[in-house]
DNA sequence: CTGTTAGCGCATTCAT
DNA sequence: ATGAATGCGCTAACAG
């Protein structure tokens, strides 16, 4: 492996002015630039990633912490992470914590080793005061997520509005008795769309109603699970909100599993706007959650903060919902998007 | 931010004598073990990553390369790579080639530059011969994609037998006229995919007719696209294998969406065993892929060749598939998992 | 059992 | 415009 020291000796320069060539610095006569780098060429010459990393205190990579990439939502997020940071010149390291809070406190050592310059959380699995020490060692940034005592950039998405639109939506068709399904009690996102759901509730007059709240429901199965549960009500919901699309697809399966038609005898509206949305029959009405541009705030925040060196102060940057309407909940009649 | 220099000082005791306690080395007594566990303790000190890994030639980082992480099985990929790696104390950079030579070259930059200890390639972009040269700087392993060309451990599934019996099940379903449909030209799981379907229609006295074949369909949006491609040739099939479950969803959506029925009309099966099999209506017979006993496997392997300094060398590893036959090709009658 | 010394590969003063 | 010297933080000979 050929290391700067080969590139000097062949070129018969001092190391100094290779590594100037290798960082474009100036003051470097066109005519050694080009000898270096023929050098280089010729010795397959490459900077070695560890000991610029040690030099320079800086690696270049980013840690996107999520509960697990399977999950849809997350995935995107993933996909959306990984191309903005690429496009600074940075890696990525996937964290997967799995909801466990030892996990994530685990994964938050890669800030403090050095391993990362800094660490985008898209779920949080322990109280801010348990994260909050390492920022001294690098900056934290949310992102989807996020935390109201946390003093860090923070980039979201307007969730209440979205609980808010959604069960909106189903008031406006005449639903009364709408259930209320989520994932995760910890979720602050969960949480903000309870306020929406309970928000939009109020303003017909309608208060919340504990017997049809499931907040432990995450992945088709527990659609499933929770469809029973809710037609073994004796008073059975005739809608219900879900926090995801993936849920919402497993009680339209189930439900129609059952002989239940959807939306007549239950409307249903999913939450990401995941494909699957259009993939089911009926479709599914859905929140679309702009993903892509989250991800590349969340990046370029990041990376502004690397730089920058500082780390605390609380900045928000929330971008909008949008209720997405298809046939899970307006049948066959003409059905549109709105805002 | 504490060095092991600190915690020296704060001892009394020499560098050497903190870096045996960091790595576990015998001969420290136990009086001074605790000393220094306790200094480390009380300046926060940890071990810088950048200089361990300069230091010891190892950053205890795998790179695995997909095409895109949004595609479930690659999702399901990486999370079962994730954790593997993890188990041995390794973390995971994601490399998103898009399908694209160059990204994947660029990619594995990351090897020549020491970032990462090794590559899983999940999928392949280029030619053997220009990864190849990579190999001098640490060990690629191939999993799940592979290249007879390439001499390096693989692991992989029996995409022919795959092919094979998802074939069969529609021959013995009585079809004739079967469609073929996957993803990607270049791909070897692909062919060997085409193999096997062509080795069961042999078998059948059946040829493989060009007008059925659709290589292009890797998303629900494709699936939606061949469905009508399909019926509008003059001689309709009356079955389709596809390449992935994704856009065997997107064939029986559309086809649901025209008005034909599955399976009377239209015999459907697809591939990977995803979430979706189960959600549509009706389900999809599928071929399951045992995803996480490949991860891990790719992972111990590549683990052990960090180690043992070995690269070259084929070695295959192949795992079995294994059809899971749903409502999509049996209709309403009963049925069961075939072997 | 413990310490001294050297060096992994690089970038940055500070000279010239 | 170029080079010599220094050190980022750590581990591994080698002594003792």
């Amino acid at each position: 492996m050929a290391t700067i020291e080969d590139v000097a000796k062949l070129t018969g320069l001092s190391r100094t002015t290779i590594s100037r060539v290798i960082n474009d610095h100036p003051y470097v006569s066109e005519e050694k630039r080009k000898l270096v780098l023929e050098a280089m060429e010729k010795l397959g010459y490459v900077p070695n990633s560890s000991a610029r990393s040690l030099r320079n205190q800086k690696t270049s990579i980013l840690a996107l912490f999520i509960p697990r990439i399977t999950n849809p939502f997350f995935s995107e997020l993933v996909e959306a992470t990984e191309i903005a940071a690429g496009e600074h010149g940075y890696q990525l390291i996937i964290c997967q914590t799995r909801y466990s809070p030892e996990k994530e406190l685990n994964y938050m050592n890669l800030l403090k080793t050095k391993q990362v310059d800094g660490v985008i959380l898209a779920s949080i699995q322990n109280e801010w005061k348990k994260l909050k020490p390492f920022l001294q060692y690098g900056p934290i940034v949310l992102c989807n997520e996020f935390d109201d005592c946390a003093n860090v950039p923070t980039v979201r998405l307007d969730q209440v509005y979205g609980g808010y639109i959604a069960t909106k939506h189903l008031l406006e068709r005449g639903h009364t008795k709408i259930a209320y399904c989520s994932g995760g009690y910890r979720s602050n996102v969960a949480k903000s769309r309870e306020i929406g759901f309970r928000k939009a509730l109020a303003e017909y007059k309608l208060t919340f109603d504990e017997r049809y709240a499931f907040r432990d429901a995450f992945h088709i199965a527990d659609g499933k699970r929770v469809f029973h549960q809710m037609m073994a009500l004796s008073e059975q919901p005739t809608a219900v909100f879900t926090g995801s699309d993936e849920v919402a697809a497993g009680i339209i399966s189930e439900a129609l599993r059952s002989g239940y038609r959807i939306p007549e005898d239950l409307a249903v509206v999913g939450f990401d706007n995941q494909a699957i949305t259009e993939l089911t029959n009926p479709t599914i009405t859905t929140v679309h959650q702009p993903v892509k541009q989250m991800a590349q705030k969340a990046v370029d925040i990041i990376i502004e903060k690397i730089q920058t060196k500082k780390y605390e102060g609380k900045e928000i940057y929330e971008f909008p919902l949008q209720l997405i309407v298809r046939a899970s909940t307006v049948g066959s009649e003409l059905h549109e998007s709105e805002a």
